[in-house]
DNA sequence: CCTTGTATCTATGTATACAATTATACAACA
DNA sequence: TGTTGTATAATTGTATACATAGATACAAGG
């Protein structure tokens, strides 16, 4: 039987602000105040300014004396964010061929297979969900916290910009193929061209974002 | 005239519990209860917790239902860290040596000089603090909150280990050479410089951190 | 002797009350 | 009219009280 790990507010609140502000609900250079959201999440101060401090720490926020500065990331951090990803990632995408076990496998696999189904189907937003945990599955299974933690905020900082880029049905496919290519490398435990094709993905997912006009 | 920025009890007890935690203080796997950080710090517990939560982002620390655990820093951490650090430390510095401003250059001088001061005084405190300073001007002074964010972890990380590092008075005068070499470049303005000497040194740094035995 | 159930205790999780700082509006005065 | 001082309101910062879940010890039963 599964453990049904509780989830507490805390967390849940950090989860939802943090998917709310990256996504653009909330405009850079906005201010909210805690009892906004107090009422907005329906819950108290406490579990909400948890999540203030983790998010402040991450710079998405600033905690200021008139409220909660929505900071956001700015173009220039997608900059500096796909450069740091193209000579991080391969070399988790190498720890994780080495490490990765036979049930991981099979989920990285059924994440893959699901992005690709739904490409079809022109569901962007599941493509999407698909698209980004295929991501956060290698950066898990790489078995290093340290890789987890310093490539899962910078993944997390392009979600707004990567849904403009699933919608486009051409790279849709194109970053599909590229995933099932990163995963034949791990099945087959070759992990310098599994670091390799990793590589290649990011630096298209980069050209391909970068190269649009945005904010 | 100065601004005087009060810092929040929250602040304050996130840096001195990160600080003592990654200086080793509080053994890997103890368990701590936030009613012992209360009396330590004399602090009620919210702001304890708000640095908690930070803490635990950061995997320095766990909380279960049992109390913190302490978790620290593995060697595997450390070699993980330095891998990535040698790809992504150089080009901060490229960036620095491109955006820092005189006033910036001025105070990365004085504290390089306080660096040489101190080591042939054999103070091995204030020669790791200006050691450690060092590279945190670096990451500032790039002007970019994604190398700060992903770099400044990882540095602190370190920092129980290179205590070990900085007791050696050749290493130390080494590193006060190679950080000496790295000013030099971004006060010429060489970024491209600036970033291969950073390179190096990063390098030498692992070499001499990870080829002790420790833990 | 091992297992299982239960009571209790201890720890975290959450809500609320209180303190203190700061922005803001407005009036008084030069 | 511009400026400065003051009162007020709004917001974050902190402490404390309460709720709840999980670990632990112990006793009862097989």
């Amino acid at each position: 039987m599964l453990e049904h790990k509780t989830i507490s507010l805390s967390e849940q609140v950090f989860d939802r602000l943090e998917t709310e502000i990256l996504s653009g609900k909330y405009p850079r250079g906005e201010i909210l105040t805690e009892m906004k959201l107090v009422q907005d999440m329906g819950v108290s101060r406490t579990p909400i300014r948890e999540a203030l401090r983790r998010l402040e720490q991450e710079h998405i926020i600033e905690m200021t004396t008139r409220g909660i500065l929505i900071v956001g990331v700015t173009h220039k951090d997608l900059e500096d964010i796909f450069n740091i990803r193209i000579r991080i990632e391969g070399m988790c995408s190498y720890e994780a061929a080495k490490n990765i076990t036979e049930e991981e496998l099979r989920e990285l696999r059924e994440t893959l297979e699901l992005q690709e189904f739904y490409i079809p189907k022109g569901d962007a937003d599941r493509i999407k969900i698909m698209d980004s945990k295929f991501h956060q599955l290698l950066y898990r299974f790489s078995g290093s916290s340290v890789y987890y933690d310093t490539l899962m905020p910078l993944h997390k900082k392009v979600q707004k910009y990567r849904r403009v880029s699933v919608e486009n049905e051409d790279r849709a496919r194109q970053s599909a193929r590229e995933h099932r290519a990163i995963y034949e490398a791990i099945a087959a435990r070759d992990a310098a061209l599994a670091e390799q094709r990793t590589v290649e993905h990011i630096k298209n997912a980069m050209d391909h974002i970068l190269g649009r006009e945005i904010d």
